[in-house]
DNA sequence: GCGACAG
DNA sequence: ATCTTGTCGC
């Protein structure tokens, strides 16, 4: 996997002007609807691969990719790709941080870290989840659709917080499992005014007690439309808050972060 | 000036 | 994101 639009690689040296223009012209080449290399249908965790009959299609490969940080310039990205919930491929990479986290901006800080990462990876995943917002940023270019763009390939953002846009409906304290409230585009975003730019998706809750857990905030980032983006990540999480592939991105950065230092 | 903000 | 062990609750 490597660039297919070089010029669209984040260029942290760029002024804050320039990186917003470029934002612009990602979101104008996205493509927030189904553009997909496989059928969402055929997306699973389950490894009971020896009961797939011959008529099944072969479970597409699903990439994660999660970063962590060496000190506060270096970057550490992983990437797991995964086919029916077996790891087939895994691939780190570290890149220097040339500016500090700005909301809106974060493409710029580990999107290099990311690509490396991808890039490394000797497999094509069909999909690629990223840690982050897709759609849902300001100039509709988050981080994961930076990298889809950038690659020209699917992929989906998921994020633990919202960053912008509005909930359809207020989000109450604690909702049920499997929930979905759409988020609209609203005078912060450049998306037409109610266009729905992702969902905030509970893919795990507790039945009882006093704690709950919080949504995940689904978008895509390419290739995919936020309808997809959620049904993927829920075939994709297997009784974890986060999706599997996320999850093991996490991990394996944690893992790599603690060689480095 | 105030508010709000992924990782 | 990161600094960080045990601990409270189910």
């Amino acid at each position: 996997m490597e660039p297919v639009r070089p010029a669209f690689v984040p260029d942290p040296s760029l002024s804050r002007e320039a990186m917003e223009a470029l934002q612009d012209e990602i979101a104008t080449a996205a493509v927030f609807d189904d553009d997909l290399t496989f059928d969402p249908g055929d997306v699973t965790v389950d490894r009971d691969g020896d009961q797939r009959s011959l008529v099944d299609a072969e479970p597409p490969v699903i990439a994660g990719v999660d970063q962590a940080f060496l000190g506060d310039d270096r970057a550490v990205s992983a990437a797991v790709a995964l086919r029916a919930g077996e790891v087939i491929d895994e691939a780190t990479a570290v890149a220097e941080t040339e500016i500090p986290y700005i909301p809106g901006l974060l493409s710029f800080r580990e999107g290099n870290a990311v690509l490396a990462a991808l890039q490394s990876l000797s497999v094509t995943p069909d999909l690629t989840v990223i840690d982050g917002s897709g759609r849902i940023h300001f100039r509709q270019a988050g981080l994961a659709t930076h990298v889809g763009v950038t690659l020209d390939r699917p992929t989906v953002g998921v994020a633990k917080n919202l960053l912008c846009g509005t909930p359809r409906e207020p989000l109450p304290d604690r909702l049920p499992e499997g929930a979905r409230i759409a988020i609209k585009s609203d005078a912060d975003v450049t998306a037409p005014d109610g266009t729905v730019i992702g969902y905030a998706y509970q893919s795990r809750q507790y039945d009882r007690g006093s704690t709950s857990i919080n949504p995940l905030y689904v978008s895509p980032g390419h290739r995919i439309s936020a309808e997809t983006a959620v049904d993927v990540v829920e075939r994709t999480c297997d009784g974890y808050k986060l999706p599997e592939p996320t999850r093991l991105a996490d991990a394996l950065a944690d893992k790599a972060k603690a060689d480095f230092e």
